[in-house]
DNA sequence: CTTTCCGCAACAATAATTGTTACGATATAT
DNA sequence: ATATATCGTAACAATTATTGTTGCGGAAAG
């Protein structure tokens, strides 16, 4: 199965956004992302609907933070990317009136309830402030040193 | 994405080889999993090579479980269908030079590990025999009652 | 030696994200 | 006004993993 990348990329590119300061388009944020323009429009209008970025069209237009990113958490991106569940439990549904499938489906659900809430918790507690001093203790934090 | 049902459907199928105590093929199985018997042996296959079950071809042969529900884990079916992580952090490789992607990858790689580890202890101490209590407390554990 | 099994290869079906092209809408500069 | 730079969106191919299916071979029991 193919890992679904919007999170880690948005992540990153927001992160450069707050660094940079200041407006971005969406051809160049592709760059950032190794992608297409289109790719960027269709992930980062999910996060204006969500209100963490603001979009502009028209000459000197692209895209802005609408928060700095202390005033962003891991969470607040994968809500605006992903309304439902983070780790699904892989239930069956071959036989939904037997009573075995069920119990074994109740016990995967459980086991991964616990694990997304202990998940979201540390979305919650991560900032994309936090990202940034990683990276920058690392090196150059704004250069793709590629 | 598809959900990966093969570790709830071995569940399922597993902890009814148990109450039921016999032999059982591929075709029975597969009517207990509203699907072809080449995808159960295909499945089966892997739990054998990792001594779970063991299978005999030829007239009167089948399936059969090599331990009892108690000796079996959800852990040790889950290793035995897939070697690798139950979770996967969504990282992503578009500039693996770049710091802020690094950092970026760093936080959910982290954030999913201690997530997984808790998922995997909850596997490994969860027993067949377990699941089984729970659907006999509930119904009927060896038919189907649809 | 026939029937009943599993073993395995090959390929279509399904589902989700990503990549790409094309066209429209809008705002700015000249 | 008109050209230009941007986003908005629809449509479709590419990719990847599991599932479903058919077909043929091998092995064991009777």
């Amino acid at each position: 199965m193919r890992t679904d990348g919007r999170l880690a990329r948005m992540l990153h590119v927001l992160v450069h956004m707050g660094l940079l300061g200041g407006r971005e388009t969406s051809e160049r944020i592709a760059q950032m992302l190794n992608t297409n323009p289109v790719v960027v429009r269709r992930t980062l209008g999910a996060l204006r609907d969500h209100g963490i970025v603001e979009s502009e069209g028209g000459r000197g237009g692209g895209w802005k933070l609408k928060r700095s990113l202390d005033q962003i958490t891991v969470l607040d991106v994968q809500q605006a990317l992903n309304e439902g569940a983070i780790i699904t439990a892989p239930i069956s549904r071959d036989h939904p009136n037997c009573p075995v499938e069920r119990a074994s489906n109740a016990v995967l659900e459980e086991a991964h309830v616990a694990a997304e809430a202990q998940l979201l918790a540390k979305y919650a507690s991560t900032t994309l402030a936090h990202i940034a001093d990683i990276a920058l203790a690392e090196g150059i934090g704004s250069a793709h040193t590629q």
